[in-house]
DNA sequence: ATCTATTAGTTAATGTATTAACTATTTATC
DNA sequence: GATAAATAGTTAATACATTAACTAATAGAT
């Protein structure tokens, strides 16, 4: 079972479980889940972006997304609005409350994840990541 | 949103993508999801485990655990049964079919496992291991 | 132009996560 | 030894993940 614990999903899993909850716990003292979260993160980059670039850019499979940007909007957050030239093409924009949260919730997640990657070494940190670059392009 | 792209918890997430699908194919073979896989995989070790310990064993909280057992139970592969020393406890037993399992899937996610271990140098691999060691310990 | 294949988004069915609350049983305390 | 506190498992409510199938619209091939 040491090859169990220590094997490559397993210590994903346990990084994710390690790390996370902090983050969550700043996301839902705003009524606001994790993928919701990352769904907010990109429109506040490029707002009105598609659901497929949503999709591919938050890993959220696009079934998953639906549900998501359902409760986004149910919430008041987005609206969708379907695209003139392709209208298969479904572009979501942020509302005035949508817009407003960005002040309100990014300094407390950007601050804790700077004191997450201050806990291990900028070069360790790279490295990992470098390994897990090569992992994603097998 | 290249900050975003690259943060941790993306990069984690995007690694088990890249990661997992190719083991799952070999789950759903055999009719399996991959929280199911994690509870054979240590009842093969530790027959007659405690909810508690596959709970903490497996990274599934008991809540989930629950339904991943009754479907196992469902369908045949283990059963529940009550300790009789501390009656609050439930044990879990394979069934002759969840054991002969262990000889079909585990010899296909081993490979699979070795597969993917071989495309990175053990000594990235290592040092990723131990950077996510320090982030588990914090 | 017509028919085919793709693409974007959605729905449906099943299986987890997550939090909070609840039951039954121990263990600890007074 | 009654009573409070802790523990193991479960249920309920809501949200998300995954696969397959379906609709509408566009692009490509003939």
């Amino acid at each position: 079972m040491k090859h169990f614990d220590r094997s490559l999903p397993m210590m994903l899993y346990r990084t994710l479980d390690a790390v996370m909850p902090r983050f969550r716990s700043i996301f839902s003292h705003f009524g606001l889940t994790e993928p919701q979260w990352r769904i907010l993160r990109l429109l506040w980059e490029r707002n009105g972006c598609a659901l497929s670039e949503l999709s591919a850019a938050s890993l959220i499979s696009s079934p998953s997304l639906v549900g998501v940007i359902d409760r986004l909007e149910r919430d008041g957050m987005v609206v969708r609005r379907r695209s003139a030239e392709d209208r298969r093409v479904v572009h979501v924009f942020l509302t005035a409350s949508g817009k407003a949260l960005e002040d309100q919730v990014r300094p407390m997640v950007e601050a804790a994840y700077a004191d997450l990657e201050r806990s291990i070494e900028p070069a360790n940190w790279e490295q990992m990541l470098r390994t897990m670059d090569q992992l994603i392009a097998r």
